[in-house]
RNA sequence: AGGCGCGUAGCUCAGGGGUAGAGCACUACCUUGACACGGUAGGGGUCUGCGGUUCAAAUCCGCACGCGCCUACCA
């Protein structure tokens, strides 16, 4: 058999995965059982126009963690995948791909530009998918779908008219954020808030009939143009008089009046606020209570208009704003500038600084579904978080939501189902023919906008599963398991995923959502494309190997850590180790072969203990993936392979499976070692798929599938993930095993202390009163031996070593000597005996210290106070057993 | 301004009322027939600080400091 010393991840990751795939492994048809318990996932649909990036492998890591469990406890697993058609991105995209050839969509005209964006998508879309078969994403690409597609479209067309016949959705003038850039509006989430170091002006406005003046601070002077007021807090006394007074607006022929009211903070500035209700949207909401004219001083590339008055028509904004501070200190009326620093909404696309414009949008209303989602959590606390802290996080925002603006000026996303007549009558129908139908004309023209792209992501669950109809699907899989995304978009998608599926199927989409922690930069920075600091997932699947990511990955969970390549570099170790103990128990497999029942059959102290720790592992793992625990569950098998399997239980077994002459004892311990391994490989599977498959193919013999998978093609991924049974898990036997790898290790640290040649072969003795421990060390005599290199293993009931030995004192009462005539140095021994006896005495003391307590003793629960007797007595013991050694070495 | 999270070994992180953990890094020894991407044995922490609750606090509760993130209409 030729395998190679070193694991070749590129190698395996080459061809499994198509077979997967051509295979239908990943399809919930795969699953025979008709009575399967189902498991669904959907995918957060990413980018159509984006690339696997850190965040996205992290997400899909888990996902596929818990989807190839699932599928492997037997479940009717559904990883559903799809792409977004992500409005806003795409539509950028390829105007900058038009930009080059000299023309802007505009040339183009809207049919074109959308047939263009199609092409696109054929032609370089979802680059992502490939990316997402390396990373070996189990998901069912039968059932994949994208946001655009006709009958998600139709859908998106079919909710839009129920809500709007529902009343839940309307059409409304209102101030709005405005991207002057992009030129189309953007919802609330859309904005992002930066802090900018910027100026207050402090503004002076003559007071009608007066010689006085009153001061206002503002950071946009710019839309002191378009001022319709200026309000005081009715408290104030400072202004009490002036309210209802008037003040001559400068550099305009406005006379506007002073109000109260109670928005305005008399701490803040001059206590005295210019109100703009066209350009703000807090001024915007004063207008509306005091009745304030709406003045329009800016448009919607921000530009001044023509109501700026002659002087700054057409000026952009912060041309305008230089020249107003300039015409106010001309007239004598700027009171001062101060350094000021604020925060400043900015596109979080083009980062183009956003003007609150008054707008016709289309809205939905969002209390009603919002109060549903509220009484789900507070009646049956679904979604459940994890982590839980993300509960309050949701529930906090659903208090304080409001309307949603879903409409967008852009050509690329699904066009609002609305026309109009000549007359200017709104028909809202899911087709161009029924709105003639309904409107009696077919005049008709469609408004031009189209929907926020969140809108046709919030009916994903069930829009990918067939609703309206009541398919198999949407039966079958509807409400999914888990969701699992990043925190940034509990607002945007998870909550309206929430309302909209409640609203529309009437139960909630999931039942979990899991929240993935964020993977920095080694500065603890986030990984950006501006920044230039990411990482992308495949140099390090290129370098490391997509196990060993994976690895990494699901160790992360939901904890914010800094990308720690070491660390991948670690995983890349632990699956060559995984490979090289393959390696070895393959090149000793000659007659023997997989067969699970040897596992029960076992009766050697070392095969019960593995098997114990085989089902312990796996009931572990088990737990720790139900529960979410996937730093837990990755340390566990570790541990497991690493420790348990590798470093002692192919070392006991090594005599035995590399015995040079042919026996049935051989083949037993070949048997058991092979079975052993490729229970091990189910247990790694759902995280490390590619070596374990690579693995699990080469191993002889009949390998069992799930009893809902027979017949299928062999392939670990649809063998019984391993339950942990608890028959299997033997307390005993671990215990036992513990004594004599603590035997073992003492033992070595001697001959490291005493610095014995690592050739040299020493005798030991051990020595215990207890039959049951002398029976142990004596059937371990062998391998104790091999493992320690001793000469010879003697077992006593009592320590019978001459004088020149080196002791311990083991943990279960036992002691052991290795006599070390001639190699000893007594004043070495003496210093190695007295650290021992230090540190028992340090834990002796905190103990006593303890049951010194009389409160201790009275208060603590007895279990406990008794095990720190029993531990004291154990101490008290070891100690006088040094004790005497150190005094015989005189 | 509020809310949330975090502060544990040199580094990256687990844990979480009852004797401080892992990986990497470090020290010594080892090319032993699976693996040097390895083996064996070690060293290393008053668990940010101060108070409180408790028989017992790294863990629970306050407060302070530091670092993140989120929300917010202070011009």
């Amino acid at each position: 058999m030729d395998i190679p010393k070193q694991y070749d991840p590129k190698e395996a990751e080459q061809h499994h995965y198509e077979r997967w795939e051509k295979n239908g492994y990943f399809a919930p048809e795969i699953n025979r059982d008709p009575k399967a318990p189902v498991f669904s996932i959907v995918i957060p649909p990413p980018n159509v126009t984006g690339s696997l990036h850190m965040g996205h492998a992290l997400q899909h890591t888990l996902m596929d963690v818990m989807t190839r469990h699932k599928r492997m406890c037997g479940y009717r697993a559904l990883w559903l995948p799809g792409m977004d058609h992500a409005g806003i991105s795409t539509q950028l995209m390829v105007s900058r791909a038009l930009k080059k050839e000299g023309k802007s969509r505009h040339d183009l005209g809207r049919e074109k530009f959308v047939e263009r964006v199609w092409q696109w998508k054929r032609e370089s879309g979802g680059q992502i998918t490939v990316q997402m078969r390396r990373l070996g994403d189990s998901v069912d690409w039968s059932r994949e779908k994208f946001t655009m597609d006709e009958d998600l479209s139709r859908i998106v067309r079919e909710v839009f008219v129920r809500l709007y016949e529902d009343g839940m959705i309307y059409r409304g003038n209102r101030i709005v954020n405005w991207c002057p850039q992009d030129q189309t509006v953007l919802s609330d989430l859309e904005v992002e808030k930066q802090p900018q170091a910027g100026k207050l002006y402090y503004l002076q406005y003559p007071i009608k009939n007066s010689d006085k003046r009153v001061t206002v601070a503002t950071t946009r002077p710019e839309t002191m143009l378009g001022d319709t007021a200026v309000a005081v807090n009715p408290g104030d006394e400072r202004y009490g008089a002036l309210v209802g007074q008037t003040v001559l607006l400068p550099l305009t022929n406005r006379e506007i009046p002073i109000i109260a009211d109670e928005y305005v903070d008399p701490q803040f500035g001059t206590g005295a606020v210019k109100i703009t209700p066209a350009h703000d949207p807090n001024d915007y909401d004063m207008g509306l209570r005091h009745n304030l004219p709406q003045v329009v001083v800016i448009d919607p590339h921000a530009k001044m208009t023509a109501d700026a008055g002659v002087d700054f028509a057409g000026l952009d904004r912060y041309k305008a704003r230089e020249k107003v501070v300039a015409d106010f200190e001309g007239l004598g009326l700027l009171e001062k500038i101060v350094d000021y620093e604020f925060s400043i909404s900015k596109c979080e696309r083009c980062k183009t600084v956003i003007e609150p414009l008054i707008s016709t949008q289309w809205f939905m209303k969002m209390d009603q579904l919002r109060d549903v989602a509220l009484a789900l959590m507070s009646r049956e606390q679904l979604p459940h978080f994890t982590p839980e802290t993300y509960r309050k996080v949701y529930t906090d925002w659903l208090e304080n939501l409001r309307d949603w603006t879903i409409s967008r000026q852009l050509w690329w996303g699904h066009q609002i189902p609305a026309w109009y007549t000549p007359s200017g009558d709104v028909i809202v129908a899911t087709s161009e023919e029924e709105a003639r139908a309904k409107a009696g004309t077919s005049e008709l023209t469609q408004d031009p906008d189209v929907l926020d792209t969140w809108f046709s992501s919030a009916l994903w669950p069930f829009s990918t599963l067939g609703w309206p109809n009541d398919t198999e699907d949407l039966k079958t899989f509807y409400p999914t398991s888990v969701l699992v995304t990043a925190r940034d978009i509990i607002f945007l998608w998870v909550s309206r995923m929430v309302m909209m599926g409640l609203k529309f199927v009437g139960d909630e989409p999931f039942a979990d959502v899991f929240i993935t922690g964020t993977i920095l930069d080694s500065q603890g920075q986030r990984m950006s494309k501006t920044k230039m600091n990411g990482v992308d997932p495949i140099d390090v699947f290129d370098k490391f190997g997509v196990d060993a990511t994976r690895l990494t990955l699901a160790q992360v969970g939901s904890t914010d850590t800094r990308w720690n390549e070491k660390q991948v570099e670690s995983y890349r170790n632990f699956a060559n180790k995984i490979w090289n103990a393959a390696r070895f128990c393959l090149l000793n497999s000659e007659g023997a072969e997989v067969k699970p029942e040897i596992l029960e059959q076992s009766t050697a102290l070392h095969d019960r203990w593995i098997v114990s720790r085989l089902n312990r592992a796996a009931r572990d793992l088990n737990a720790a993936i139900n529960a979410y625990d996937f730093h837990g569950a990755v340390q566990t098998l570790y541990h497991f392979f690493w420790d348990d399997f590798c470093d002692w239980y192919i070392e006991l077994a090594k005599a035995d499976v590399t015995a040079e002459q042919d026996s049935a004892a051989r083949t037993e311990a070949r048997t058991r070692l092979l079975t052993v391994l490729e229970h091990a490989l189910r247990l790694l599977h759902p995280f490390m798929p590619y070596i374990t498959e690579e693995l699990w193919q080469r191993l002889p013999g009949e390998k069992g599938l799930h009893a809902a998978y027979s017949g299928a093609q062999p392939t670990v991924m649809l063998t019984a993930y391993p339950e942990g049974a608890t028959n299997l898990v033997d307390e005993a036997a671990e215990s036992e095993m513990q004594v004599i790898i603590e035997l073992i290790s003492r033992v070595r640290n001697i001959r490291s202390e005493m610095n014995i040649k690592p050739g040299e072969r020493i005798p030991v003795v051990v020595a215990s009163s207890s039959e049951n421990l002398r029976r142990v060390f004596s059937s371990a005599r062998d391998q104790i031996s091999r493992l320690v290199r001793a000469s010879e293993v003697t077992v006593n009931e009592r320590l019978d070593a001459p004088k020149a030995s080196a002791r311990a004192v083991l943990s279960g009462g036992a002691e052991l000597a290795v006599p070390l005539e001639g190699l000893i140095d007594f004043e070495q021994e003496r210093r190695r005996l007295q650290r021992e006896q230090e540190k028992l005495q340090a834990e002796a003391t905190k103990l006593e210290a303890q049951l010194g307590n009389p409160n201790f003793v009275e208060r603590a629960p007895v279990e406990r106070v008794n095990e720190v007797r029993e531990r004291i007595a154990a101490i008290a013991q070891q100690s006088s057993q040094l004790q005497q050694t150190v005094e015989n070495l005189q």
